[in-house]
DNA sequence: TCTGGGGTCCTAGGACCC
DNA sequence: TCTGGGGTCCTAGGACCC
């Protein structure tokens, strides 16, 4: 028996933790760049805003119902979010947290002892006087099981704030009509092809013919099938695992012509694409790096590059890997065109403690793999970029645009939040 | 004016081997 | 006219997730 527990609207939530006079207020929570609604209080759901439009596109919307806009505030969403699986998890010894606001939990054996009902109703009860987030639980044999009875408690029990599927029969009656494209592992193009073959609900999908299911939505669709029917295929990854690839990107805040700024922009990526690395105890064998304009400018001349680079050796130094980022970037420029984003890949990722010796070139020396960690422990202790490569400059004229960013009531100390007493 | 970022898994098809 | 059979590895592209 699986649980899947899920904060409610949790950017949002998150933003009214610290600012109780928002409660019962319409708030969007923006991209990156202030660029797109990536989260919406309930009021503003009501209000039928879309997830993902540009926030330029809801102008007259927010305005008129007094919608408060948030840069997103990621800082605060991941402190928040530890707290409240570090608060789950003591109802649960196996869980595995899967997003920064959803973890499923392992309930096997616990009917034995509990009201499985109760044990999750008391579950959301504590997170909410823990940490004032509000959570939804599902209940069911399966993930996928789960993942429905979770939707539902969103959809139609929301007073009860759990959904226990318990037997057969409840699966059946509440598949009946939910909609197929709902259903986790369902995207756009997979509700398309279901739908035009008459299969719109899940429990039409449950009762699908295998073989089809299989010719058309490969074996990912034959499990998720069997997942509906209550047969466990998916298990829970209770250690992630490490990550195959490495991505860092990001838009910038204008445009940019510039050579130099984009030097600065990329060799940061590459730096904090390095640190990542490191972190997980990897080593990269090559990276890819890329640049583009401003694909929504039709107006503007376009072009969209990218290049892959071999590093000598499996490493994870920021100067390697900076150095050939700033390789691939000369590659890849051309002047006369106004830049929007750049990113690095790093690829054929190997545990650091594996590399191949290379009988032609010197791998990475102890001194500097105690630089690179004198380095990230300094920059743990006062703040990303303490420390940092001159190339990755100081003025950061390529900065994200963020506007109307709250504050770090949890994790800075000069911005927590202070309260006058009058004894 | 203005449009996010970071991942995983699977399959088909080509190159290559004997 | 007619041209085998079986396998691996790699990559690009397409699907999905948050």
């Amino acid at each position: 028996m699986f649980a899947l527990a899920d904060c409610n609207n949790f950017y949002a939530s998150c933003e009214r933790v610290f600012q109780p006079q928002l409660e019962n207020k319409p708030i969007v929570v923006l991209s990156n760049n202030d660029g797109c609604v990536v989260a919406r209080s309930q009021e503003v759901k009501d209000l039928g805003i879309k997830m993902g439009v540009p926030l330029f596109q809801i102008k007259e919307q927010v305005k008129l119902h007094h919608i408060r806009v948030f840069s997103s505030n990621y800082t605060l969403y991941g402190d928040i979010s530890n707290r409240v699986m570090s608060t789950i998890n003591q109802y649960a010894p196996n869980y595995e947290v899967y997003s920064i606001d959803e973890i499923f939990i392992d309930l096997k054996g616990f009917e034995k002892h509990y009201n499985l009902i109760d044990y999750c109703k008391e579950i959301r009860y504590v997170v909410k006087r823990n940490t004032r987030i509000p959570i939804s639980i599902g209940i069911a044999p399966t993930k996928t099981l789960a993942k429905v009875a979770n939707k539902l408690v969103k959809k139609k029990f929301k007073a009860d704030g759990v959904c226990y599927l318990k037997t057969q029969e409840d699966v059946k009656e509440l598949l009946k009509d939910f909609d197929v494209g709902d259903i986790w592992g369902v995207g756009r193009q997979y509700e398309k092809l279901l739908k035009k073959h008459g299969i719109d609900t899940a429990l039409k999908l449950m009762n699908a013919n295998d073989s089809w299911i299989k010719k058309n939505l490969s074996v990912v669709g034959l499990r998720l099938v069997n997942e509906l029917r209550g047969m466990p295929c998916i298990e829970l990854d209770e250690v992630p695992a490490d990550k195959k690839n490495i991505c860092v990107s990001r838009s910038f805040g204008h445009m940019i012509a510039d050579v130099k700024i984009l030097e600065e922009s990329l060799s940061t990526h590459a730096n904090t694409a390095s640190e990542k690395l490191r972190k997980q105890g990897s080593n990269a064998s090559s990276i890819s790096v890329f640049l583009q304009t401003n694909r929504f400018r039709s107006d503007l001349p376009q072009y969209f590059n990218t290049k892959q680079i071999e590093l000598p050796f499996a490493t994870n130094d920021s100067a390697n890997i900076i150095k050939a980022a700033l390789k691939g970037l000369y590659l890849m420029f051309r002047s006369g065109y106004l830049y929007k984003k750049c990113g690095i890949y790093l690829n054929e990722l190997t545990p650091a403690n594996e590399v191949q010796l290379n009988l032609f070139v010197e791998e990475d020396s102890e001194k500097k793999k105690k630089l690179n960690k004198a380095v990230d422990i300094l920059n743990t202790k006062w703040g990303r970029g303490a420390l940092k490569y001159a190339v990755q400059g100081t003025e950061k004229k390529w900065k994200l645009k963020n506007e109307c960013l709250s504050k770090s009531f949890t994790t800075k100390l000069a911005e927590v939040p202070r309260i006058n007493l009058n004894l």
